[in-house]
DNA sequence: AACTCGTGCAACCGCAATGAA
DNA sequence: CTTCATTGCGGTTGCACGAGT
């Protein structure tokens, strides 16, 4: 027995909204209140003669028609305060997130940090990390980390890419080395290991912008969510550039990097001290 | 001008959480 | 305590549009 459909799929509109439905919904909205309580989503589209499903309509409303929605133009600090915050948080998040920033939906965070932030933390997707000139002190600008917390040096010997902390969390995480703050020992094929980081999602632009150069494998993960973790990043060795597959910190871990804590959130932790991997691992 | 490609964003899907019956 | 309707949310997809060729 399937799970029962919460409207009737047949009988609504779908696709984008006409300024006609935006007006029935959000008078319907404004003259019988939006806090949740007065209106019951499921009913609602009936009741303002809208031929929408209840879902959609809340959609609608929240992302777009509401009167105190900013889109778009989001300023430096905004980038700040998303990137330190997914820095913590990870994408599991989004909603938390946009709490911070008033005006801003989940929504739209998420877009912009898939869209544009994401490439614009790495320097326009791709970072060449062979050069030793200091182009990832600027990226951890963008995470808002503490000049202390700078990279000063790593593991690496010269001859091998330096990685702000941030990043080196991504890579502890994806490739279930360690999620904590010590340095990172991984060659270039670790770093570069599909069945090592298991995920077989490439991010929602993987579908058409990325000339995938490895087959990642599909079986070997029973992560049911898998979209959750959405990402990876990895050393090409023919250039030698920190490619980024759209990486995703999918880890609850209490303790950020910067001391902070967030609840006292446990379950299922894997080898690596990472929640979620637990399943993985 | 026609076509391809990349990008941005709105909208959808499906699962989990919540709470009322 | 269980069931089920409803809500909330993260991930994914569809598509319009602009830039490049």
């Amino acid at each position: 027995m399937g799970r029962t459909p919460c409207c009737d799929k047949e009988n609504v509109k779908r696709g984008p909204w006409s300024p006609e439905e935006d007006a029935a919904l959000k008078s319907y909205l404004q003259s019988h209140g939006s806090d949740g309580t007065a209106s019951n989503w499921i009913h609602l589209p009936k009741k303002a003669g809208l031929r929408r499903c209840g879902k959609s309509c809340r959609l609608r409303w929240l992302n777009y028609l509401r009167p105190d929605i900013k889109h778009g133009g989001f300023t430096e600090e905004e980038d700040s305060i998303i990137c330190n915050l997914y820095n913590q948080m990870g994408s599991r998040q989004w909603s938390v997130i946009a709490s911070y920033m008033p005006g801003r939906t989940d929504n739209d965070v998420k877009n912009y940090w898939n869209t544009k932030l994401k490439k614009k933390l790495l320097g326009g997707k791709i970072k060449n990390i062979s050069s030793k000139e200091p182009t990832i002190a600027n990226n951890a600008n963008f995470f808002g980390i503490p000049e202390a917390e700078k990279p000063q040096d790593s593991a690496f010997s010269t001859s091998q890419p330096q990685v702000p902390s941030t990043l080196q969390m991504l890579y502890d995480v994806n490739s279930g080395l360690s999620a904590d703050n010590q340095t990172m020992s991984l060659n270039p094929d670790q770093l570069y290991n599909p069945k090592l980081s298991g995920f077989s999602d490439l991010g929602a632009r993987s579908r058409r912008n990325y000339s995938t150069t490895v087959s990642l494998s599909q079986e070997g993960s029973s992560i049911s969510d898998s979209s959750s973790m959405a990402g990876n990043l990895y050393l090409d060795q023919d250039s030698g550039f920190l490619m980024d597959y759209g990486f995703g910190v999918a880890c609850d871990n209490n303790v950020n990097h910067y001391g902070m804590s967030f609840g006292d959130k446990t379950s299922e932790v894997g080898p690596t001290g990472c929640t979620d991997f637990g399943d993985f691992f």
